[in-house]
This record gives structure tokens, sequence and C-alpha cells, in this order.
DNA sequence: ACCGTTTCCGGTACCGTTCTCGAAAGGAAA
DNA sequence: TTTCCTTTCGAGAACGGTACCGGAAACGGT
């Protein structure tokens, strides 16, 4: 009477009173304990009454409430990520890599953005620790320059997993998974090359970035081994964005101009090409290009851009498992060396780079 | 003695015991429900107290525990969005601006991708439902036909929010937020005009889908208003993204080719381009273009694309207000009928309809 | 008939908060 | 002095689970 009473002004304010452990375990007289073990599917339960207990769950739409269980296991099965910007569709197709892998596993993600600040990425750390996700993975902003917050949060007990963006050095512990950024741009200068280019300039990033410098270092190689001397003023760093179209005016400004130009990335490809178009000049005959990155937008784009294809979501989900096997064991713990995955690119060839004769 | 070995134990495990609400009590000599309330800044405990407690949170670097609060408070500060695709550049705006607006309100986002799969956005809804978010935001897939999981999310008292992509017709009791369709085309079309455009084609989306309705209608409204009857052919859809190709060749192919083209959204404008520029078709001069939610690439194309700007993280963050007004009060309590924001757009001229004489 | 094992289950103490209730202390008002 | 508010605080019960410790049947072997 009472209890019906309670019921139904639950029912009203429509703050629906959820179906607990305890209610199951009421109605099926048994105790709590029994039906919590049923639902864990422990091996000390009678199969018949966890099969009562399964029934009863799925008639009232018993749902286990993943905050109470996390209160006692000190485990939330969350895991937080942080990229310098969630729009930029290599980070969303490696987002969506990790999602899946993730939510196979039993784990959540959550997604937090750092807009390329340092401030605003050291406020998401904080952030994922008072949430106390069970695990990070992060690539950084153009701004970090020093892992503080992230040794902060490792030494909080937080396992961390580098992807993509990390800093030069390896003294620091941190497992990563990287791209063959080297042997990328490696390709990517042999290509040119066997296209007939000779005058092969590069626009890369900031200095700082071990994409940068992997790239750079793979277009340098390259040009070595192919008996070809660095030009000076080939080699180009941006630290904006919107810079790109000075520098590829300087370069058609020297002496003796390019005639090729290896973007760090695709955005900055596509800037360089839209620059290069609009002056007249022709891709690929008076210019060729190469980008790396290649996310949809390079097919689409005329001439489409010859490419880098770095595989995000597989990169994804490599850093997936590489947490959650930290999470498990933590190296620090079986002492083992911090994993460092390497996953491989490959050259998609578009127009861009298609000279037509050699 | 016991305490320090124990503590020994702890910090050897790793298993760093966290400083809880109790330990800081004890230290200060004071009950566990008044270092509560100075935390919660209450009204009701002493300023020298409470200062005495923030002085010591600092000291011992507590943080707050999210579950416990959650457990008893019934809320998780947690908000749920579904997207089709996280790596759409919209979508990834969208999402910024939720995140700034929710941050700053003490809420934080989970992020889920349907993937354009019913069945994926259904046990998207699950999974939040089960993770017991305060409210849901969503942008439904292109397989989505009708509103069941919706509904079901709503009438277990879950805040539910639409943007962007939304079903037709207004039966449906959800606060929504759109971007106006209609007149954003209707503009697009407008300029086709005034650049002395007179044939115009529409490449569309899936039928079902209102914003493909509503922009539709725009364009009809506007060739209508202009006293230009509508050509038979001029008006495709298409089902997959790969179509769009041949969907230009039967333009083509017509006895009285269009000479602009308004599409969808960028992404099929981009294809559009490709396939005219291969064909050797000159834009602007042949064919105009315009396109549907400029990112950053529509000036990033050549000829760079004119296209009508969604202001993406203003539609994030309109959606997250509303989904946190509805929290606080719902719509079904207060009896008032469920919001609707439109959010204007705004034509961003490029080259791709800049023909040189009108 | 006795005793050691299994098999299955119940009781209870948490996990880290918030919330409700009421009590002590210190005036102000009577 | 008594009465009655304020202000400030403490005790203890939740919240929905899990983990540990036992204990009662049921079973088989001797």
């Amino acid at each position: 009477m009472e209890e019906e009473l309670a019921n139904l002004h639950a029912l009203y304010l429509m703050k629906k009173k959820k179906v607990t452990i305890k209610h199951l375990a009421r109605k099926l007289n048994v105790s709590v304990s029994t039906v919590s073990r049923a639902l864990r599917d422990a091996p000390d339960v009678k199969p018949e009454t966890k099969k009562a207990v399964l029934e009863l769950v799925e008639e009232l739409n018993y749902k286990r409430s993943f905050l109470a269980r996390s209160l006692v296991s000190k485990r939330t099965y969350n895991v937080g990520v942080i990229v310098p910007d969630i729009a930029v569709p290599f980070f969303g197709n490696a987002i969506a890599g990790m999602q899946e892998y993730l939510h196979q596993q039993g784990y959540n993600l959550i997604i937090c953005s750092s807009n390329e600040e340092f401030e605003k990425e050291k406020k998401n750390v904080e952030l994922l620790l008072d949430h106390q996700v069970d695990g990070l993975m992060i690539s950084l902003s153009t701004q970090t320059k020093d892992y503080t917050h992230l040794e902060y949060a490792r030494d909080e007990g937080l396992p961390v997993v580098l992807f993509d963006r990390v800093l030069p050095g390896q003294q620091d512990n941190f497992p990563k998974v990287l791209v063959d950024d080297q042997s990328g741009a490696y390709k990517a200068i042999r290509h040119l090359l066997e296209r007939g280019y000779r005058k092969i300039a590069h626009i890369s990033g900031p200095e700082h970035l071990v994409i940068s410098r992997q790239r750079t270092a793979g277009y340098k190689t390259a040009l070595e081994n192919a008996g070809i001397a660095l030009t000076p003023g080939y080699l180009l760093h941006f630290d904006m964005e919107g810079q790109v179209g000075e520098l590829v005016d300087n370069l058609l400004a020297l002496p003796d101009p390019p005639d090729a130009i290896f973007a760090i990335n695709d955005p900055v490809a596509f800037a360089i090409m839209h620059h290069l178009l609009s002056k007249g000049v022709r891709i690929p005959e008076e210019m060729g290009i190469v980008g790396f990155t290649g996310g949809p937008m390079s097919k689409l784009y005329y001439p489409s851009l010859s490419s880098v294809r770095q595989p995000s979501r597989a990169m994804g989900k490599s850093a997936a498992k590489m947490l959650l096997k930290e999470i498990e064991s933590p190296s620090s713990e079986t002492g083992s060396k911090p994993k460092i995955r390497i996953i491989p690119t490959e050259l998609e060839v578009g127009q861009s780079s298609q000279r037509s004769k050699v």
C-alpha cells in the first residue's frame, strides 16, 4: 500500500525508480550477493538460479549501475583521448578506430580537444584525471614542448600512451604508436625522382615536432641516396597555417626554383596547390606535389593529390590496444621496456605528381 | 607504524591510495559532513573552517570523486552525443562547440559515432543510457527512418535534443536545433541567378532526410520566384557517395545541359568539380558550382568553392545549451512546447560561381 | 554412522560522497 | 533567568554494487 503509493509518486515525478540488484534479490527470494554473482557469471552459483536471475533482468529491464561498480572496483572502464583538433579527419578517423576497439572490449572513450593549445591540453589531462579514467591516449599540440603534465599523470598512476605527435628524444618512458614518417617521406621523394623531378623542395612544420623532423630526415636521405645535393632555400618551415602562400612565393622567387614540392601534410599541400594554380603554375607539368596523410579529399581535388597514406584508423586501434595492455599490466610493474609501435605508410599516387613524360 | 607499512606497500604497488574526504576530516578534527559542506561551498559552515579545508585540499592534492558523488546525486554530469561520422569536419566542429560550452558548465561530453548505421546508432543510445548520461544530443544517420530508439530513451527519463539531421514531420516532441537549410539553399540559387546562370541543376541527398527536402525546397522556390520553370532531369538524388560522377554525366548528357550545379554539401560539390574538371569543363565559366557547409577546404580548392556556411560550432553550442536547459527543467514537466532553434546561414562566395561577366 | 569436500548461498563490511535530522553553543529578546 | 532563534556542526543512513568470510546442505568414501 505504502509502497504502491511511493511508486505512483515516483512515476508521477518521472524520476523513474531504477530497478536495482536488491529488487531482483527480493523478487527471487535470494540474497543480493547471489544476484551479484549471477550477474557477473561467477562460477559458484547454480545454473538454475543464474537463469532465473537473467530472466528477471530481462523482464524488469534491469541495468547494472556502472557508477556503483566503479566505486568499489576502482575501475571506471573509461579511457580518455586528447587530440589537437577533432575536426581534422586524421584524428577523427583515429578516434573512430579507438572507439570501435574499446567498445568491443567493454571500455568507453572520453574525447578531448586541445585546440593546439598547451594550456587546454593541461586542463584536459586534469579533467580526465578528475574523472578517474583508467588510461589516457594523447597526440600533442603544436605548442607542447615538454612532458611534465603527462609525467604528473603517470605519477598519479595513470597509464599513458602517446600517438602520432610526440616529442623528440627517447629518455621518456611512454609507450607510443607512431607512423613511419621517415620512410614515408623517403617513399614520397623516391616517387618524385622516378617521375623525373629533380629540384625537390620541402615545406615542413614546426621544428620541435618529431613528425616534422622525421619527414625532413626522410626527405634529406632520399635526396642524398640519389646523389642529389640539398639546395639551400628548398627546405622551409612554417609556424602558422596562413604562411604557406608566402613560402611558396619564396620558392618561386628563387634563382633556380624547384620543380616539385613535398608538403608535410595534405592541408598544406592543398594550400600550396591552390596558390600555385591561381598563379597559373600547372600541376603536375611545371610543379609536382606530394602530400602526407591522404584523407578522402586527396582524391577529390583536381588534380588529385599524391599523398603518403597514414592508416589513421589502424593507428587508433593500435593505440587503444596498447593502452589496454598497459592498464592490465603496467610496463612499470613488469619491468619491461615500453613498447613503441611503428605503423607503416603507403604512397597513394594521384595526378599531382604524374608528369606526362619522364 | 602499521599505517606507515601499509602506506609503503601501497606506494610500492603504485595503487595510489587516493585521499578521501575522510582523511581531510580526520586531519582537521571535523566530521566528514562538514568537509563535504565546505567543499560544496554550503552556506552553513564557518568561513574559517572552510578556509582550512580548502588549504588542506591544496596541500594533500585532494580530488573529489565524481563517481561517489554521482552515485548519490543521481547525476553524472556527463552528456552524450551521437553523430554519423566524427571525421566529417562539420560534426567535428559542432562537437568542439559543445565541448567548450559543456566543460565550462561543469559537464562532460561522451562522443559516439554511428557510422551512418542505424544499428550502431541504437547501440550507442543503449550505451549512453547504460552509462547514465544526463542527456543526449543526436544527429541522425542516413539509415535512420524512425524515432523509436529515441522515444525509448526519453521514456527512460533522458532528455534528448536533435540537431542538424532530423526526420520530417513535427508530431515528435523533441527539441531541435537546425540550420536554416531552406533559406540557405535559396540564397545559393539567388546568387547563381545574379551571376547570370539560368540553367541550374541540383544534386541532392537521400529523400527522407529533412535537410535534403529543405534544401530542395529552397532550390525550387528560388527558381519559381525568379519565374524560371523547373527543368525535369535537373533535380537528382544520390544514395551513395560514389554515384556522384554518374549523376554529373547524366546532367551533361541532357539535351539542354545545365550551366550551374547546386550541391547538397561540400564533399559532393568537390566530387562534382573533380569530375567536371577532369572532363575539361571549365569552372566557373562553363559551369557554376555552389556547395553547402563550407569547411576550411572550400577556400583551399582551386577554384575555391562558393558555399553556404553552416556555423557548426555555434550549432553545437546551441544544442548543448538547449540540452542543459532541458536537463534543468524538462519541457515535459513545465508543459512548455519543445523549442526549435533555427540557426541562420551565410553564403560565402568563392571562385566557383564567379562568372567573369554577367 | 561419521567425516571431509564440494556446491551454493547469505551476511556484512565497505567504496566516497551527499543528505536529513537534530543537537550544541551563543546571542537576542522577553 | 527563561525562551527562542541562528549559526555551525556531527551522526548515521543512504546510493548500488562487490568482496570476503563463513555456513548449511548434499555428496561420496570408508
